[in-house]
DNA sequence: CGTACACCTGAATTATTGTTCATATGTACA
DNA sequence: TGTACATATGAACAATAATTCAGGTGTACG
């Protein structure tokens, strides 16, 4: 798991012990590649833009296209990225299908992002 | 600003209420940006790395390159991203400058999207 | 059935991005 | 002043990603 202070390359390394501390702190590489793909998803304004939309009402792929100014099939292809991050959900209703935000988690993070932006 | 009715795309769209009341919803172009460029900030594995290591303590970039495991260049150029995107800041100490995080809004993006993460 | 329509998908193209390498700053200290 | 060291920077390269285009599903309805 955390490598010893032995480990440490002693060439490079100044602050030994806050070095050390620092390690202990890290987090698995699995975690941050997880988060590190959320952010990911949304660090694209097309993809922000469907999120957002969302965050208000449940929208079919047509009107999304419509509302987020881009194509159909780009839209298709941004919110199968988002379905696999489990960021939006859907719906069938006989032809159509109407897409959802997934997880309450993602406005509370628009909105604590808008607070940054916001200063 | 916000276009009305009339000016919406009546062949693609399907449900014109809906998009007409996603529309008056719809953030300024200038906001989303910015809003993608802060996730997308924190949407690589080396630069959240960082931050996160930035949440407990400030570090100078020779201790965080190993830290994250990173060359000292390429924290260097994150770093100066993140510095950019008003992530981080600097303090000098002779040869030295120690980063740490300069909006406290990044650890609760941070906790947030790990609850996320964790489900 | 077969046509229409909403949506999906894969390949291709172009743009963006992360890292490396070589070199440049800037500070301390002899 | 000159050397050492911490950090920054620019160009170059490889990897990734966003969009478009051309076709492919799946559902409804005649």
């Amino acid at each position: 798991m955390t490598q010893s202070l032995n480990d440490i390359c002693q060439v490079r390394c100044i602050h030994t012990e806050k070095v050390e501390k620092a390690r202990q702190y890290i987090l698995q590489d699995e975690i941050i590649n997880s988060l590190a793909e959320l952010f990911k998803c949304m660090g694209d304004p097309t993809r922000l833009k469907i999120l957002h939309a969302l965050q208000q009402q449940e929208l079919c792929v047509c009107d999304l296209s419509v509302v987020v100014n881009s194509s159909e099939s780009a839209v298709s292809h941004q919110l199968r990225l988002l379905r696999t991050q489990k960021l939006v959900k859907f719906r069938r209703d006989g032809k159509v299908i109407y897409y959802s935000l997934d997880d309450h988690h993602i406005g509370m993070l628009f909105n604590q992002a808008l607070e940054h932006v916001n200063e």
